[in-house]
RNA sequence: GCGAAGGUGGCGGAACUGGCAGACGCGCCAGACUUAGGAUCUGGUCCCGCAAGGGGUGGGGGUUCGAAUCCCCCCUUUCGCACCA
């Protein structure tokens, strides 16, 4: 054994011997328990960051220590290997996207084996190769067969930048998520959509099931599907043959609705201007709005502005004639894209008709009768000036209104939600074919099953503007009609990436698989992901998606559970000098540099310990010289005494210690080496705050090299400094592999540790004996006094008492109580 | 505006169920070894104070023998949603 810690020869040793051993190869075996570990795969932008460092250290982590516990641990990895950057990178470089993206890919499964990880490299799959994409076809062909895949002409969210539709969900304060200084534009496209909304409620009603994903991002789920009950009810229009249906949440509040909103875009717009007296005027307004409530979707509270277009609505509950307005602020695109304006019970109401005069009329008051003002009184309360329905409280009123509505037909109770069907067409060349056909004849044809895969051509102008790159090759659009044999185009519009990683978890359990997108069998077994960990920042793009596609699979017979990750841990970001590493920051923290400097196993070890691993990690160079540092300790200590430890060859070490068997240093020692251990193995199984597990391992490194002198002195027996080294590299193993194998088998051993079980501390060594139990007086700590664990309140009380620091407090006081709290503390009130 | 999570030394952080605030690491100070040290080792390091002692977990109040931890009010940071009727 080297005198010096050389982490570059030792890791490259280590990972050569896992690769062997083929370590982490991992088939499923029905007689074994299975652990599935899952980390958000990577887009192959070119190199690793610090945060898939991050992400990925925590996985091998949990891992390594489910192997030990012994494990079938299956923990995959693979590319998101369609988008943008690949085309664009074309564009600017002229290297066609496929040869950007493997190249890239080669650069960073380097860097993912230099960091040593457990994966099982076998299972390794990339979203762009026709062999996985054919099956985003094949499930898409499933979609369309129960009407979950459709097409129409929608008014699509386009990113000028991109030059394609993104979906609701990439638009970020509307700007594209990738460009967010693009606003992005409307246009009317003909799109292929997914019925998500099919599965709102579903998707709502079995987060009761997600018990172990955190709280925060089922909370950003449930708002992003946003569920309301509420009320259609209908407005005739005099002068109009059109009613306007408005959706309402609060139809108690009806009678106090002094006026109509519409968006300025309403399909109504147009009838009124048809039949208004002053159609220019009205017209101008419309298109005045039209552009300020544009301009609302980029900016931030905009002033509430409309326009009176004339035209009277009445109240089918009060009879009332009330006027319509267009207003800025109602959203085309959310319930009927009309609302009725309470003013004194709806906040934005209440703003626009203080605006503009309109009457404001209060029929909810709360049970103190106390109105605030100038604010609108938006909670429930009772009913007056309502008709019949005075005196109800509005619970009451909403049920039976809404019901009253139905029998008289102008209205209806419904549910709205604001999310959308997701549309997944992209006029763009880097994804996958949307295999559908365009006869002449027949109109519309899905690509037959065995047709599949609809294969991306390899040469492809790419100029990054117009319309989809597909349309230039003539290869790829002409094709001839399954049904009736005639000429048909093919559709040229690429899915979604999303649509790649909805379901590539499950393609891992069977990679190869040329006949399904995975055995039942194979999924059977290593289903739920147990642990699925990544960046918060997918909490409802890939994590709503990925919970669409099991439900959807579920219904189509493929797998038979609804969700498809039992865990799931959200990591913090990367930070340095407090902001997110970016090129155009110049603050990226290279990981291959890193490596080259220290070695894989000191970075791993400072990104687990500079953080808990929910929290944001600033970068510092001086932290990971001190995780440097640690782990030369680490190493010397053992190199220092491996000649004497070694000659005890495993198992030769006799009877296992005993408290009674030791002396009081040799209990000392092993009791931190058990209680570190205890530590350990209980944030594996619970907490994952993988910095105090270090921190611990540091103090039992602490107290090994306390004990060097009582070792070489004798009072600490050759066995029971062994034991404490093994037990400090086995409770490191997880997280600096490499170095704990090589101590490892310093120590004579030749099984790597990820075969050895995670041993079971024991907690007659773990206990303490002896207490230095706190004294406090009203509360402030004094004095400390040394008591037997099992000592009784008494003695402890008369101990207290008796100290030296404590009689001197005590003086002339008066004790009015005194708390014992058994292996806690004493407390002694006193009075003035 | 609404919702969520935070605020602890010079810094990252620890304190798991109300029970010694500051584990562990960084940095800093002093010393040892050294031609040298940005290596290594030893000791010190919350603040005020020579000390005795006192103060201290964003601020203010409360519950309790006892509060970083529980309750109320306020300030502040980060994230998410943002006219969703």
């Amino acid at each position: 054994m080297d005198a010096n810690y050389d982490p570059q020869q030792i890791e490259a040793k280590w990972q050569r011997r896992w690769a062997e051993l083929k370590l982490f190869d991992a088939d499923a075996d029905p007689a074994r328990r299975k652990y599935y570990v899952l980390e958000m795969l990577p887009y192959p932008s070119g190199a690793l960051h610090m945060g898939h460092v991050r992400n990925y250290t925590l996985g091998d982590a949990l891992a390594r220590y489910m192997w030990m516990k012994g494990f079938n641990v299956i923990h995959p990895m693979g590319w998101d290997a369609f988008g943008l950057p690949a085309e664009n990178a074309a564009i600017k470089h002229g290297q066609p996207p496929r040869d950007w993206t493997f190249s890239n890919i080669e650069v960073m499964r380097g860097q993912l084996k230099r960091l040593g990880f457990t994966y099982d490299w076998r299972r390794e799959i990339a979203t762009c190769t026709p062999e996985y994409y054919r099956w985003n076809q094949w499930l898409f062909l499933k979609m369309y067969e129960r009407g979950l895949a459709y097409r129409k002409k929608s008014r699509v969210n386009w990113c000028p930048q991109c030059e394609t539709v993104l979906a609701n969900e990439q638009v970020v304060n509307g700007c594209c998520w990738r460009h967010e200084e693009t606003p992005v534009i409307e246009k009317e496209l003909e799109q292929w959509f997914l019925k998500i909304t099919e599965y709102a409620d579903r998707l709502l009603e079995d987060m009761k099931h997600l018990v172990r994903w955190p709280e925060r991002v089922l909370t950003m789920q449930r708002n992003w599907i946003g569920k309301s009950a509420g009320a259609l009810v209908q407005f005739p229009v005099e002068g109009c043959d059109e009613p306007l249906r408005v959706f309402t949440t609060r139809v108690d509040t009806i009678f106090g609705c002094t006026a109509v909103f519409v968006a300025p875009d309403h399909p109504i717009v147009e009838k009124l201007i048809a039949r208004s007296k002053s159609p220019h005027t009205l017209r101008a307004d419309a298109d005045r709005i039209k552009a300020s409530s544009a301009r609302a979707r980029a900016e931030v509270n905009l002033e509430k502005a409309g326009a009176n277009t004339g035209f009277m609505a009445r109240n089918p509950f009060s009879h009332e004639l009330v006027p319509v307005w267009l207003a800025n602020f109602v959203v085309t695109e959310y319930g009927t894209g009309a609302v009725m304006a309470v003013p004194a019970h709806d906040q934005r109401d209440f703003e626009f008709c203080t605006t503009y005069a309109l009457p404001i009329k209060t029929v909810i008051v709360p049970e103190s009768k106390k109105l605030k003002e100038p604010e609108a009184f938006v909670e429930y309360g009772w009913l007056v000036d309502s008709g019949k329905y005075s005196g109800l409280g509005s619970e009451d009123a909403i049920q039976k209104m809404t019901r009253d509505a139905e029998a008289q037909g102008v209205g209806q109770g419904t549910i709205q939600y604001r999310i959308k069907d997701w549309g997944i067409s992209r006029q763009r060349y880097w994804g996958t074919p949307i295999p559908m056909l365009y006869c002449d004849r027949c109109g519309l044809v899905p690509v037959p099953e065995e047709d599949l895969p609809v294969v991306l051509p390899p040469a492809v102008k790419l100029t990054g503007q117009g319309r989809s790159p597909l349309e230039t090759v003539p290869e790829f659009v002409d094709a001839s009609c399954p049904r009736c044999g005639g000429h048909a185009r093919r559709e040229t519009d690429t899915m979604d990436t999303f649509v790649d990683s909805s379901w590539y978890f499950y393609r891992y359990t069977d990679p190869q698989n040329a006949t399904a997108p995975f055995s039942q069998d194979a999924v059977r077994y290593w289903f739920p992901v147990d642990q699925y960990i990544g960046g918060i920042e997918h909490a409802i793009l890939h994590l709503i998606y990925m919970r669409f596609f099991t439900k959807v699979m579920q219904d189509i017979g493929l797998v038979d559970f609804s969700e498809p990750v039992a865990r799931l841990f959200t990591q913090g970001m990367v930070l340095k000098d407090g902001s997110a590493m970016s090129k155009s920051k110049g603050n990226v923290v290279d990981p291959t540099e890193m490596c080259e400097k220290y070695g894989a196993d000191t970075v791993r070890l400072y990104m687990m310990f500079a953080a808990p691993p929910e929290k944001d990690l600033d970068w510092s160079d001086a932290g990971i010289e001190g995780a440097w540092r640690f782990l030369n300790r680490a190493y010397r200590l053992v190199a220092k005494h491996q000649v004497t430890l070694e000659v005890l060859k495993v198992g030769s070490s006799g009877p296992a210690p005993t408290p009674q068997s030791l002396n009081g240093e040799e209990r000392q020692l092993l009791r931190k080496a058990h209680q570190v251990l205890r530590h350990v193995t209980e944030d594996m199984e619970f907490r994952w705050h993988y910095n105090t597990d270090i921190a611990m391992c540091m103090e039992l490194a602490n107290a090994l090299a306390e004990s060097e002198g009582a070792f070489a002195a004798g009072k600490i027996c050759e066995q029971v400094f062994r034991a404490a080294v093994e037990l400090l590299v086995i409770s490191l193993s997880p997280f600096a592999p490499h170095l704990a194998d090589e101590l490892w088998e310093a120590l004579g051993h030749s099984e790597p540790i990820l075969r050895v079980p995670w041993p079971a501390y024991d907690p007659g060594l773990a206990a303490e004996e002896e207490l230095e139990l706190p004294v406090q007086i009203n509360g402030k700590t004094r004095a400390h006094v040394r008591v037997a664990v099992g000592a009784s309140e008494e003695e402890i009380r008369q101990l207290a008492l008796a100290d030296e620091k404590v009689m001197r407090h005590l003086n002339g006081k008066k004790v009015v109580k005194i708390i014992v709290v058994p292996q806690k503390l004493v407390n002694i009130v006193l009075g003035d």
